[in-house]
DNA sequence: TTTAAATGATACCTTATGGTTTCATATGGA
DNA sequence: TCCATATGAAACCATAAGGTATCATTTAAA
């Protein structure tokens, strides 16, 4: 059996990772956050949206295990959580294989000529 | 400046792909062609959803350069892509520095004791 | 040629998603 | 204490997304 979406525990979940970073906004979120942590208000200065936008995608993120997020004083500091990025990272890995070996670049040459009157 | 969305060109564009990966039926169809080439109805066999949705599925896969289709008769063969999945992974190897080097392992030490109080 | 099989395409429905506006709350400073 | 600042939260909107049902089209096979 493959995938069934299911989460056998132990490892974060993956959808909410996933689906965290299906929004360009969000992956440009974390590009700003892996160079420093920041406020609310620093990033949403970073975006034309409304702070309450950015509010959101940063819960978002923080469901997704992104980032983490620490209360100082009445600000709030979001910061990158690699973790997060390193399941999605783990989980690509399988797929390593269909590309990175010779093997699979052979596969590849093979297949492409057998269907050259197709696509 | 971060991102944008913008595409300089040259390469696949990553929205497509990452919007492709953010479901989990999606995901699990990836899993099922890195296995085997599959037909549509073959591939819609594996789930509970309707053919019809299972192809919408396959479009989106499509259109992120996760799979390359290829007329066969009257079946098409749906055949994983790789290099559309490695768009993605090279966009991720940008953050293996936050948690794959010592140094990640040690800043992340130090922030963690820093914010004990928080979270 | 007639029919069944495999797929494509379209219309329609419900819920999720990304955004905005507006109002409430908490906290640092004058 | 009083006020400005930083967020949080809720209501509301338009559009995207995932599904279904139904009908058209193409191709293998009897």
């Amino acid at each position: 059996m493959i995938g069934t979406h299911s989460n056998p525990d132990a490892m974060p979940p993956l959808q909410p990772a996933f689906r965290a970073l299906a929004d360009p906004t969000r992956r440009d979120i974390l590009l700003y956050l892996s160079r420093e942590d920041m406020t609310v208000g620093q990033v949403a200065d970073r975006f034309e949206i409304t702070r309450a936008a950015v509010k959101k995608h940063l819960v978002v993120l923080e469901e997704g295990n992104l980032i983490s997020v620490h209360p100082r004083g009445r600000e709030r500091i979001n910061r990158l959580q690699p973790l997060g990025l390193k399941s999605v990272s783990d989980w690509l890995k399988y797929f390593d294989r269909f590309w990175d070996s010779k093997l699979s670049a052979l596969q590849q040459a093979v297949a492409e000529e057998e269907s050259k009157k197709d696509d």
